[in-house]
DNA sequence: GTCATCACG
DNA sequence: GACGTACGTGATGACC
């Protein structure tokens, strides 16, 4: 029936109703794996006696509008707004989605759109029923829907069963529904951080208000008050008030991706329904919908409670490479889309032809709903033979591509079903480019990181060895490799069937036992706000890339093969003979066997594990007193990396299409919570030395455009402050002061204006030493001092500096005890060589001091990169890259400054509102038309 | 494949 | 008292 005159919209504020059921409830768990389902037993039952309550009503449409994300107009508006609104509690986030699959298997419509409130979407869809002719009944108590009501809108208080008319909101605000956002907008929210105007609550805003008749006319005679105060105080914060009003005021006009006509009430399935409710184990209200639906109630086993998952312990369904399906008719992919549907979520990997997600092509795509039941859905396999005339064609029993994308866009884009896979940025970025936007998703790749960070890699193959005792089918034995490997859509569809497959079913597997554990392990917030809102990001800015200018780095090539011509024979000349310059082997031979050079400090030359010569840096740094031909390898070294790493390598990964390079972020690689970047890796591009920096001269904005580089300052040393709560450390910050100038101040009693360079050189070693777990040794080498004096430093530092010292202790008995150290964000990166004996403990000591201040500012940098794109959203700019503690843009030339000013407050105010630090997070920016020159 | 070296934060 | 040490990464070329 289409929405019109007769019709009555319901419109339950989903959100409302999960606190509620939240609060409401103690915290229940279900019994068989300890996943908290309180809020969700709380949810269902409010949806139950909402039906119940409906039953021979004249509601004929109806729907659940939930929040989506955190980012909505509003934030930009004002970057305060809802900031003081606490972080959800561990325990629930997990049960969000479930509300969601509630609702639908409640078979009443489920909405919620990313970046828009509910509220919003709640006045558009009211809004758009008043206008067609029909009534509309907001489900909800809360008062900033008041705005809404009249014309046929009323809203009911579902606890109270109160409904709130026109005269109800009279009640409450003093004035009708139409003047209820100004009255809010005078007297503010201390809720969602609607400022208002100070002073002025509702009784006084309702009396301006029908004093004047409108906000806007009360403004512009504010001088006509007579309390001088109150004049006064509207006058002053005109422009706060005025916004406050653009905070309250409901949009009528969200772009909804939906219409009337969609929200329909439907009679619930009773299969899917009770099927739900069976899978959270609700035996009371399954019994009774049961009974009422006439229906035979599924039988819920009494488990036991959940048994860690044992490396040993038998997985559910053995793993069959034979019992799965190639899909090879619409009709069968149409029912694995229905099963889909029945479950709510599925796994899902994608084949390709390469692991070069801009270029490579869609091969096929595996399906997994429950251990054991999973598919394969080949799409472009090829075989024969590769003629003169006529390239391979097409294998037989698969379906065409567009078709299947057809079929399966619709579960893939629904946010109601939950895909799942490893590594997903991948796949993401794969199907994007066949017009699929892929969402929600989990990966089980990061939901390992988030739990297991430090105790082994993430890898599908190792997660399956070890989680589910199952070694999967090697792609090598499939596709070879080296010089005779083949490509994906050459293997014979039958084999692919197996392989790909049990990759889905695998990954389901996983899934099953990691995303239980996220609330046991209480990682669920790091993986929610700082692992899956982060794929989408990083796949976005691996597809923009960053131009790279080819002449550029090919001019240097040529001048630094030059001059490593003229270093070589030079070099050889000194040595006496021609030899391999990059040979360290050689080298070492040369120097120590054919020269007889001699170390100055007296030690033995040799190290290493395989009985060479060192020759690094440091030694032939010492070695150049003595000698000319270490200082030419060194000129020669360098300028070597430069050409093969740089200006060569980079060249092969312009990519021919778009003229730029696009990087790959590792999510997962880093055990502190860094990102890694590679293929090419840019975050080591030199600049450490002129000639270095000049690389990034051919790293460049597009004509008319511009990059911007911004920096958190000193973000790891501030962190420390902040956590060993060094207050001279922070008063430094505070004041701005040269930091390192300051330590060193501190440290050696010289006063600021007469510190010299070479004072400064060693606190800083020592600042950065502090970082790392700080010994005598490391120091010593570092500042190249005698060791007992470096030691001489570090007890003084720690004199000064207490904290510091406390910290450290602190820190390695808490690993020690706990088995792992976790940053302020609740990321946990786990120390098992910490109890060790042997040198092993000493380094997972030094790691275990500086994971967390390396890790939190990871995870700094990781929140800003998060709410970015939704604060850049309407500039002409884009994020290109990160490099640890920089972010790097590409925008308009005029919009340079704007994006600075934006991009830096969220950068300083990542921590908020989850962490609120003692000293301030300082941003660094530079633009240019190069990277060399942004900077 | 492993090692040494060196680029970055 | 000896031991071996700065933290976190990735790419390259030499060598086995």
């Amino acid at each position: 029936m289409a929405f019109g005159k007769g019709c009555h919209l319901h419109l339950i504020d989903g959100s409302a109703f999960i606190f509620r059921a939240y609060h409401a409830l103690p915290p229940l768990t279900r019994k068989s794996d300890g996943m908290p389902i309180g809020a969700v037993s709380g949810f269902c039952n409010m949806l139950q006696r909402y039906v119940e309550g409906n039953e021979g009503g004249d509601v004929t449409h109806v729907a659940v509008i939930f929040d989506k994300g955190s980012h909505t107009f509003r934030n930009d508006l004002y970057d305060k707004y809802k900031a003081n609104r606490d972080e959800m509690p561990e325990d629930l986030r997990p049960q969000i989605p479930l509300t969601r699959r509630a609702t639908e298997a409640f078979n009443i419509a489920c909405k919620e759109m990313e970046h828009y409130e509910a509220d919003d979407m709640i006045a558009t869809l009211a809004c758009q029923a008043r206008e067609a002719g029909g009534r509309v009944t907001i489900i909800s108590s809360d008062k900033d829907l008041m705005q809404l009501v009249g014309d046929g809108v009323v809203m009911l208080d579902a606890m109270k069963n109160r409904v709130i008319d026109v005269e109800g909101v009279e009640e409450k605000f003093g004035v009708s529904p139409d003047r209820v956002v100004d009255v809010q907008a005078l007297a503010g929210d201390s809720v969602d951080n609607v400022p208002g105007a100070p002073g002025i609550g509702i009784k006084t805003a309702a009396l301006l208000i029908n004093e004047f008749g409108s906000l806007e006319e009360l403004l512009n005679r504010a001088e006509e008050i007579k309390q001088p105060k109150r004049r006064q105080t509207l006058i002053e914060h005109r422009e706060q008030i005025e916004l406050s009003k653009r905070l309250v005021q409901l949009d009528c006009d969200t772009p909804l991706d939906f219409t009337l006509d969609d929200l329909e009430v439907r009679d619930p399935d009773p299969e899917r329904l009770l099927g739900f409710l069976a899978e959270m184990e609700f035996r009371t209200i399954t019994k009774r919908i049961a009974e009422k639906l006439g229906v035979e109630a599924p039988i819920i086993e009494e488990t036991s409670p959940a048994a860690p998952a044992a490396q040993d312990e038998p997985p559910a369904a053995p793993i069959d490479p034979e019992a799965y399906e190639w899909v090879q008719e619409p009709g069968q992919l149409a029912k694995w889309v229905e099963a889909i549907r029945e479950r709510g979520y599925v796994a899902i990997d994608t084949e390709t032809t390469g692991l070069d997600e801009m270029t490579c092509d869609l091969v096929g795509i595996s399906l997994a709903v429950e251990p054991g039941v999973a598919c394969y859905v080949p799409l472009c396999h090829r075989d024969g033979e590769e003629g003169l005339f006529s390239g391979p064609g097409y294998s037989e029993g698969q379906m065409p591509l567009d078709e299947a994308l057809a079929l399966l866009r619709p579960v893939l884009e629904d946010p109601a079903i939950l895909k799942i896979g490893q590594n997903l940025k991948y796949d993401l970025k794969v199907l994007g480019r066949y017009g699929v936007a892929m969402a929600p998703i989990d990966d089980t790749m990061l939901l390992s990181y988030a739990l297991n960070a430090g105790l082994h890699n993430h890898g599908m193959d190792a997660l399956s060895e070890r989680y589910l005792g199952h070694r999967p089918i090697e792609i090598k034995s499939l596709i070879g490799t080296g010089k005779s490997q083949i490509t994906f859509d050459r293997v014979p569809v039958a084999e692919a069937v197996k392989y790909a497959a049990e990759d889905a079913d695998v990954t389901l597997r996983l899934w099953q036992v990691f995303k239980p554990q996220l609330h046991v392990k209480k990682v669920t917030t790091v993986y929610e706000t700082l692992e899956r809102p982060l794929i989408p990001v990083l796949a976005r800015m691996e597809e923009t890339g960053i131009k790279v200018d080819r002449d550029t780095l090919s001019r240097m090539s040529g001048a630094f093969a030059q001059k490593m011509a003229a270093l070589e024979e030079e070099i050889h000349g000194l040595a006496g003979r021609p030899f391999n310059v990059g040979s360290p082997k050689q080298l070492g031979e040369i120097l120590f066997d054919e020269l007889s050079l001699t170390m100055p400090d007296g030690k033995a030359p040799k190290k290493g594990k395989t009985g060479a010569y060192g020759t690094g840096a440091d030694v032939l740094e010492d070695l150049a007193t003595l000698h000319d031909l270490p200082r030419r390898i060194l000129d020669w070294r360098q300028l070597s990396k430069l050409k093969s790493t740089y200006t060569d390598a980079l060249q092969e990964h312009i990519n021919a299409d778009t003229g730029r390079v696009h990087t790959s972020y590792s999510q997962a690689g880093a055990n502190t919570g860094r990102l890694a970047s590679t293929e090419p890796n840019l975050q080591n591009i030199p600049v450490r030395t002129e000639e270095g920096r000049r690389i990034r001269e051919a790293f460049v904005a597009e004509p008319g455009k511009v990059l911007v580089s911004l920096d958190y300052s000193q973000i790891e040393l501030r962190i420390l402050a902040h956590v060993a709560d060094i207050e001279a450390l922070k008063a430094a910050f505070r004041e701005g002061q040269d930091i390192h100038a300051a330590t060193a101040s501190e440290m050696f009693g010289v006063p600021m204006e007469e510190m010299t360079p070479e004072i400064r050189r060693q606190a800083k070693a020592i600042n950065f030493g502090v970082i790392y777990g700080i010994s005598g040794f490391g120091l010593a080498r570092n500042l190249r001092i005698p060791q007992e004096e470096a030691q001489g430093f570090i007890d003084r530092y720690f004199e000064r500096f207490p904290g510091i010292k406390d910290y450290m202790t602190e820190t390695t008995a808490f690993a020690k005890k706990m088995g792992h150290v976790q940053t302020l964000f609740g990321r946990k990166i786990h120390t098992p060589e910490i109890n060790a004996k042997g040198p092993g403990a000493g380094f997972a000591r030094r790691a275990a001091i500086n994971a967390p201040i390396q890790g939190t500012a990871a995870d700094v940098i990781r929140r800003a990169m998060i709410r970015m794109p939704a604060a850049i959203a309407d500039m002409p700019a884009q994020m290109l890259l990160q490099v640890h503690d920089e972010l790097l843009f590409e925008v308009e030339a005029n919009a340079a400054d704007a994006l600075i000013k934006r991009a830096k407050e969220i950068m300083e105010g990542a921590a908020l509102p989850a962490v609120d630090f003692s000293v301030p997070m300082v941003v660094e920016a530079g633009s240019g038309e190069s990277w060399a020159a942004a900077h």
